[in-house]
RNA sequence: GGUCCCAUCGUCUAGGGGUUAGGACACCGCCCUUUCACGGCGGCGGCAGGGGUUCGAAUCCCCUUGGGACUACCA
């Protein structure tokens, strides 16, 4: 086989899409294991739905997943350029050159024509498509028309009879009797390809080996390889991959059904490295039970013939499951960096942010790195470390289930004095001191505990007890101790007066 | 409607003539434990239906059913 060389080709009508990146990340498997090519290929051939910033998006997304790629925006290439905007006489001399060979023709029909005749046809029950009204127009009436600046658009002439025979790499082979193919357009009125051309047009000029695509695209394959016969053209090896269905099966994915776009899943607090290995596998398996890739593993183990036809449900819960992982899997150092713009967008630390408070922080990851699944969860996580003081806690979580009013009350004024009394706060003097006191107290360690945890941190769910005072503070715990007894005197006043 | 694709636990999937139908997520239970997580152990749960072929079908064939895609001068 020559070398590989795969494209991605998105077209910027917004966001990329997360079955995008699943594409983009099995073409950039296929170039990389192969030691071949992963070319981006910006198809802007719709000039009604483009969106500026797009293609920013498209290029920045692939930049956070890792998908690097060897030609295209920014890269340079010897087969560009790589914007199809920027290659519209190409498509018309091709478009040209098919009607001079008789197997395309000028169409005139207006816009309202078509929208009558399609009208007409779901009326009667009949097969859409387009009647080939200006397939026979002679070519004195062709001149005339143009001649006369008339607007047309340049359609494939489909032969009237026979069949198709096209080839998918994991579905076999597929027979299109030409009979349920219309004259489908390959130059817009504007001058534009339509995608048809275009797409074939530049994977053969560019030297496409494998074209991996969604499989909404098998409906229009005879069409390609009608193009690429009358060319005269070898077409290249076709990868269909199973569509994402909504997650409750009902539909393909949209945006109706949450995060689609890359960059909201990184606003979530997904990591590359959780995005990617669910991707990997929502379409594609091992040979092995490995779940666990690293891109570099998935390069290695990635072949096109594991990949799955049947479509897929996009489920996030494994994807949660994913991140938790890899979040763990992370230094303190690098979880710190990675959660930070998530703290300073709830204003919990200044951007920038100082050193030492970067560095309190990083002593704080240890204490939640397995107490998030999601980079965003981290506010919630560490905000009682990082604000000076906490909201009054609820009495009744000071008391829990079976505490009394007295009793906690008193259990917490006397962790405030010992505390108070003593200077190291170490985790280690911490249980130390705190174990001997609810001995001396008589009562259970979690029945000491859980008040200080909810007096300290509002929270009944947080780190160990002594890891947390620890990072706390003296400073902020005291202050904190003091609050929780000033409710619970508050609450036992209120009960008196009652 | 027409054309095409697809069909194993709720989800992602392994398995492609002989398996107690395997794994992972989710869910449930137990253990660990100062709470929550993490971790460990265990459980629940599936071959859409019907015909063939065969000594024997989850596996091969056909039909039905179900789901999906496409049906634009959008990609």
């Amino acid at each position: 086989m020559d070398a590989v060389r795969v494209r991605f080709a998105p077209s910027p009508t917004g966001y990329l899409h997360i079955g995008g990146a699943r594409t983009a990340l099995y073409d950039w498997l296929l170039a990389r294991k192969t030691g071949g090519q992963f070319i981006l290929r910006i198809e802007d051939t719709d000039r009604n739905r483009y969106v500026a910033d797009a293609v920013q998006d498209i290029k920045d997304s692939l930049r956070w997943l890792g998908l690097d790629w060897d030609e295209g925006p920014d890269a340079g290439g010897e087969v560009g350029p790589y914007f199809q905007s920027e290659r519209l006489n190409i498509y018309q001399k091709y478009a040209t050159q098919l009607v001079e060979a008789g197997k395309a023709y000028y169409c005139f029909c207006t816009p309202e024509r078509l929208e009558e005749m399609r009208k007409k046809q779901e009326q009667a029950g009949e097969p859409s498509g387009y009647d080939r009204h200006c397939r026979e127009l002679s070519a004195e009436e062709v001149e005339k028309k143009l001649a006369a600046g008339q607007k047309y658009v340049i359609r494939f002439k489909v032969p009237l009879t026979g069949k198709t025979q096209v080839h998918d790499e994991l579905r076999g082979e597929m027979v299109f009797d030409h009979q349920t193919l219309d004259d489908f357009v390959v130059l817009k009125s504007d001058g534009f390809p339509t995608y048809h051309l275009a797409s074939v047009v530049d994977d053969h000029l560019m030297g496409i080996s494998h074209v991996i695509r969604g499989e909404e695209w098998i409906i229009s394959l005879p069409r390609h390889f009608l193009l690429y016969a009358a060319f005269g053209w070898t077409p290249p090896a076709f990868v269909h991959l199973p569509i994402f269905l909504a997650p409750d099966g009902k539909g393909k994915l949209s945006k109706r059904h949450g995060a689609t776009g890359v960059h909201e899943f990184k606003e979530k607090g997904y990591l590359p490295e959780a995005l990617v290995n669910f991707l990997l596998l929502l379409g594609w398996h091992p040979a092995t039970d490995q779940e666990l890739f690293t891109l570099d593993q998935a390069v290695e183990a990635f072949s096109v013939e594991r990949i799955n036809t049947s479509p897929v449900n996009f489920s996030l819960d494994k994807l949660d499951w994913f991140n938790g992982i890899y979040i763990r899997q992370l230094s303190h150092e690098e979880l710190a960096k990675r959660a930070l713009p998530f703290l300073q967008k709830d204003g919990l630390l200044p951007d920038p942010c100082p050193p030492e408070q970067f560095a309190y922080l990083v002593r704080l990851m240890p204490l939640v790195q397995e107490r998030i699944k999601l980079l965003s969860d981290i506010s919630d996580a560490v905000g009682y470390f990082l604000r000076e003081e906490i909201d009054p806690p609820a009495p009744e979580l000071l008391l829990g289930k079976k505490g009394t009013v007295e009793q906690v009350t008193a259990i917490l004024a006397k962790v405030e004095t010992v505390l108070s009394q003593t200077a190291d706060f170490s985790e280690e003097n911490l249980e130390r001191t705190l174990r001997a006191l609810a001995e001396e107290l008589q009562i259970k360690a979690g029945q000491l505990f859980m008040p200080v945890r909810v007096a300290v941190t509002g929270q009944t769910a947080t780190p160990g007890l002594f890891q947390l005072l620890a990072a706390l503070g003296q400073k902020k715990v005291l202050p904190r101790l003091k609050q929780a007894v000033a409710v619970l005197q508050q609450t036992g006043m209120e009960g008196a007066s009652t």
